[in-house]
DNA sequence: TCACACCCTGTAGTAACTTCAGGGTCAAGC
DNA sequence: GCTTGACCCTGAAGTTACTACAGGGTGTGA
């Protein structure tokens, strides 16, 4: 007989709280599992595994989406791996985007940080100024790229 | 007479869509117009100030509970702006910190894209193998600092 | 009178969880 | 036998900052 995790064991394992566990059986990223006579979840090793890819793929900031396609590549090894390159390769594109617009956030926030060295009146107060400004300082919005569909729930 | 708008226009002139508008009355961010004979909102140019200051805060990826914070400095201009100074300090740091994250995701990233340059089978693939392992590939997980506190609704 | 743009309220959906309420199960200790 | 505590269960609601939608009213030009 192959060893069984209760979920308590399989999430402390992947370094997951359990309720994600089932957040993620809710949303077939998971197989269900078996149930023990009292109705516990009994995991094996491969549910461990399958959660630890999830879990790691996370970690890198993927979305569940990307996440379900590279999971469905990994489901039947036969197919050829060009999805997952593509998948990753959007993947970097995304976070290179939100990397540039993190710079341009924090230059910007810096240069208005320096209008108010002094604890002076809020009145005077050259942040409060620069934030009423109408024209933003370094200018242009951005506003989430990548954004994401749904993702559905038995 | 001073001049009023209606929401339309004072979304146009703010650059806003219509609904937010009408989410940040309900989030006490704006406080509640008059009203005309037919019930549509009447805004007058102090409105119109007090949402492009929101909304450039907004640009600076401020969250609510910070703008929140500013507004009322904002609102009594004879207290000190100390207040201010450690919200954007604080709001700097964060911001900091995320890019420092997503500088190392995006290392990460990369290096696992190198173990995967050709469309071989998805057995193959070192990407889905590097994503397997249980070891994260640079490692530490950072997820998620800066969460911030409930925005309450009426 | 009609189309059409505008306005209203209230509710639900988005991402990826987390938290909570209200239970059942099981082993150890008294 | 009973209690305590750690574990498990389900289902629903909360988190952030909106966005979208349903189902209506208002105002203006042709």
């Amino acid at each position: 007989m192959p060893k069984t995790y209760q979920i308590g064991e399989l999430a402390r394992q992947a370094d997951v709280p359990v309720e994600t566990v089932r957040y993620y059986e809710s949303l077939k990223l998971l197989p269900k599992p078996g149930r023990a006579a009292n109705n516990y979840r009994q995991y094996t090793q491969v549910h461990l595994e399958r959660l630890s890819f999830i879990r790691h793929c996370r970690s890198l900031d993927m979305s569940i989406d990307e996440i379900r396609q590279l999971l469905r590549v990994r489901d039947r090894p036969e197919a050829d791996c060009a999805e997952v390159n593509a998948v990753l390769d959007e993947h970097i594109e995304h976070v290179g985007q939100k990397l540039s617009e993190l710079q341009r956030l924090k230059r910007q926030l810096i240069a208005l940080r320096e209008r108010c060295q002094t604890a002076s009146r809020g009145a005077d107060c050259g942040i409060l100024a620069g934030l009423a400004e109408t024209q933003a300082i370094g200018s242009e919005r951005p506003r989430d790229g990548h954004r994401k569909r749904s993702v559905h729930r038995d």
